[in-house]
DNA sequence: TCCGGAAACGGACCGCCGGTCCGCTATGGC
DNA sequence: GCCATAGCGGACCGGCGGTCCGTTTCCGGA
C-alpha cells in the first residue's frame, strides 16, 4: 500500500479478498476447514493467484496473522511505554504480554491452524523470532541469573492456539492472557 | 498380551511389525516422511491391517508413545520415590520432569508427528491427561497460592517436538530437561 | 484330525488436499 | 489506442488419510 511502487490494481483487491475469505472460512469452522480450493472460490479467484501471492498454505495464514500482529509489533519497538522502550522490563514485559494475549484470544483458531501449516520451520518466522526476542531481552534484564533464552521459547509455547481455545473457553474472555501474565510475574520474583 | 484373552496371533505379529515400521520410517525421516501407505508396506501388511488395528494415524502414533512413556507411567503411580509417591513435591517434580525430558529428547521427532497428528483433541488424549495431572497435584502442593491447572497446561506446552529438537540440537543432550527443570525450580521459588 | 464360523487380512478404491503450469486476459505507461 | 507484460485461473498432478469387501487365516469344538 505505503510507497511499495508496484503493485496493480487487480493484485491488490484480489490480496484483499483473498485474506477475507480466509478469514471468513476461519471463523466458520475449524482450521482444518480451510482449504486453499476454498479460499480461492470464496474469494471469486483461481487457485494460483492464492499461491502466488502467498507461496503456500502457511504464507497465506503467516500473512493473516502478521496483519493481525503489525500494531503491537509497531508499539513494543517504537511505541509510548509501558509496551514500548522506556518503562522497567517487568511493566513492559505485563504490557507485551497483555498485547500478545489479546491477539492469541481473538485468533486462536488462526494460530492453530498456523501451527500446524508451519510445523517444521516456526521458529524462521521473523514474527516468531521478533517475540522470542523480545522477551529474551526482557526476561534477562529481569532475571539475569536464569536462562532467558530458553524461556523465551517456553512463553512463547503456552500460546498454543488450541490451549487458548481450551482455557479461554473455561476460563472467560482474559483468563488465558491473565494466567500468562501471573506465571510470567511469578518466574521473574527473586527468591 | 497379558490377560487380554482375545488377540489372534497374526494380529499380535502384525502389531508388532507396524509398530517397528513406524519407528523405523520415523528415524529415517521427518515426521511427514510417516504415510501410512510406506507404513503398511514396510510392515509387509495391508493398509487395512493398519486402520483396524490403529483407528487412524493419530492413534499409531500415540499407540507408539504410549508404548515409550507406559514405564514411567507407572513408576510415577505405584513406584519407589522420588518419581513414585513418598518424597516431597519439589524432588517428585525435578524427579518426573527428568524422566519426561528423557522420552521427550529420545522420541522429539515421533512427538512433533503427534502434535501434528493430534491438534484438536490433544487434551483428550488419555497420556496428556495423566501427565497433565501428575503435574497439578505437584504444582498445587509446592505452590498452593498460584493457578497449577493452568501451570501444569504451561509446562507440558514447552514439550513440542520442534523446540525439543531445536534445543537438543545446539545444547547438547540433557539440555533441554535441564532447562525445564530450572524453569520447574524457578516457579516453585517463593518470592 | 478335520471342519466351520468368525476374525483378520490386503489392496483397489475414494474424495480431497497442497502445489504446479501454461495459455489467456486485464492493466496501465507510452 | 497499442502493446509489453504482470497477473490470472482452473485443469492437472502425485500423494495423502481413510473405507470397503471378497479372500485368507486362525483356532476351538466335535
Amino acid at each position: 500500500m505505503a510507497g511499495q511502487g508496484a503493485e496493480r490494481a487487480d493484485a491488490a483487491r484480489n490480496r484483499r479478498a483473498v485474506l477475507e475469505a480466509t478469514e471468513r472460512l476461519l471463523a466458520e469452522g475449524g482450521g482444518d476447514h480451510v482449504s486453499l480450493d476454498r479460499v480461492a472460490a470464496l474469494a471469486g479467484v483461481g487457485k494460483g493467484t492464492v499461491f502466488r501471492r502467498f507461496g503456500s498454505r502457511a504464507g497465506l495464514l503467516q500473512a493473516l496473522l502478521e496483519e493481525r500482529s503489525a500494531a503491537l509489533r509497531r508499539a513494543v519497538s517504537e511505541g509510548p511505554p509501558p509496551l514500548g522502550p522506556g518503562a522497567p522490563a517487568r511493566e513492559r514485559l505485563l504490557a507485551f504480554l497483555d498485547g500478545l494475549g489479546a491477539i492469541a484470544e481473538g485468533n486462536a483458531v488462526l494460530l492453530a491452524a498456523h501451527e500446524q501449516a508451519c510445523a517444521e520451520d516456526k521458529f524462521a518466522d521473523p514474527s516468531y523470532r521478533f517475540w522470542q526476542g523480545h522477551l529474551r531481552a526482557l526476561l534477562a534484564e529481569a532475571r539475569p541469573d536464569l536462562d532467558a533464552d530458553f524461556l523465551a521459547h517456553a512463553v512463547l509455547a503456552v500460546f498454543d492456539g488450541e490451549l487458548v481455545r481450551a482455557v479461554t473457553r473455561e476460563g472467560g474472555p482474559r483468563h488465558f492472557t491473565r494466567s500468562v501474565q501471573r506465571m510470567a510475574l511469578a518466574l521473574c520474583e527473586r527468591p
